[in-house]
DNA sequence: AATGCTTTTATGTACGCACATATTAGCTTG
DNA sequence: CAAGCTAATATGTGCGTACATAAAAGCATT
């Protein structure tokens, strides 16, 4: 029936998709190893084998050596988000993007920043605000600090042109990051210059950046209500 | 020097990391072809195509048949969300989970719901609403529809005890699907719900999921203030 | 029955070769 | 000089073999 088929490993992994789906294997359940799959499906163990990774990579499959390849009980869902520059971001919606410098400046950072940023309490970090706009309408405020001693060359940066978002990611390498999501309501500082109401509930984006040990740039994006982060899964 | 080294794919990954990292490569530079990579190494095509591979999936590098592969100019931030099951995720908080049904009803959905799952504006729709909660407190609201005409047997399905959010993932299986974040003013409804002031700033989940081009379900999924998601890059 | 050692087994990966395929660069032709 | 064809080239992938490694299963010893 089958004979014949399945000679690469997309259309291998497309069958393992089909049979999922088609729950012939069902979730938990035990699948036949790599070698009696090669056979079955004509090919070789070593294509069975990048179709299987493929699908354990994207959380399909359990696979643990001697136990054998499993069906995710729980399919967990993965969605990967593409956090771009937001100027790229902007423009790819087709609208014209604009950059606002609102502040810069040498300060100690509050202990919360100190804190994540693991730096001393009482060294000075450099200090960014400003604002993204997109077709002159208020998109997202950044509020940034920057750790002078790890990227000295941001103290040589005005950032009045070319915001620190896209400054760092040219001139700073990072090795890791965190990043969080969540609601936040407006505070009457942000409010007035995203042009919203105070309270009003923005999106926001906390991101901190590491060299190794040492942290790069602790950023919080607060976006315009309205704004969505999409993707797929 | 480095004679002997680099005899496995995730040494020749570290290497190459190592070296973008240290701007021994640039972003947009081209790099050297697999073939002289391999010759640098000490290892076979095969394991430095497996390295450069992976980096690539990851956004570090893009690679083009014939052109080369180079430092990709902007190394777009992908974060990859795991979307879990909120039971398995408050779980793993340490708090106990709780599941209260609010109500479940056949209805005909407002336009914007058969438009975005693309069924018949008059088709009636399984739609449930329910609450979960973390140590007894709100967690979060989920205001959800069902399309039975693809999930049959959730018709069946009282919801009371066991959430849509669980049933579903383990009966409806899905091929892909469409997921926003974004933030949004509590109304009088689900702050009722979720015991905060009106006009709180909630966090949102919009999910959408396909069974080829049938929809399966549409689901608003409304965090409690304080909710975060988080994740590395 | 608990403990520790040994065997077995399924996945993980390296290698070298061959060929497929996309795409660029160069060449030819009008 | 533009258009179209051809050759060259870097990545993409398949195959078969070999060995590495994690982990379960079996066995022996106490």
């Amino acid at each position: 029936m089958n004979t014949e088929s399945f000679r690469n490993w997309q259309s291998v992994q497309e069958e393992v998709l089909r049979r999922i789906h088609a729950r012939e294997w069902s979730p938990g359940e035990l699948i036949p190893n790599e070698a009696d799959l090669a056979i079955e499906f004509g090919c070789a163990r070593s294509t069975v084998n990048r179709a299987l990774r493929s699908l354990a990579d994207s959380g399909l499959l359990d696979r643990r050596r001697k136990a054998g390849t499993r069906i995710a009980a729980e399919p967990v869902a993965k969605a990967t988000l593409n956090i771009a520059v937001i100027r790229h971001e902007v423009e790819e919606n087709g609208a014209k993007y604009g950059y606002q410098l609102i502040s810069r400046s040498n300060a100690i950072p509050p202990a919360s920043v100190s804190g994540t940023m693991k730096t001393k309490v009482k060294d000075k970090l450099l200090h960014v605000r400003a604002l993204h706009l997109a077709d002159e309408a208020a998109y997202a405020v950044e509020d940034r600090w920057i750790n002078t001693s790890v990227v000295p060359d941001a103290s040589a940066e005005p950032f009045d042109v070319l915001s620190a978002n896209e400054w760092l990611m040219q001139n700073a390498p990072y090795t890791h990051g965190d990043i969080a999501f969540s609601a936040a309501q407006a505070n009457q500082q942000d409010a007035d210059v995203l042009g919203v109401a105070p309270l009003s509930a923005l999106f926001a984006i906390d991101r901190v950046t590491w060299d190794n040990t040492a942290s790069v740039t602790e950023v919080r994006l607060l976006f315009a209500p309205g704004y969505k982060l999409r993707t797929q899964l």
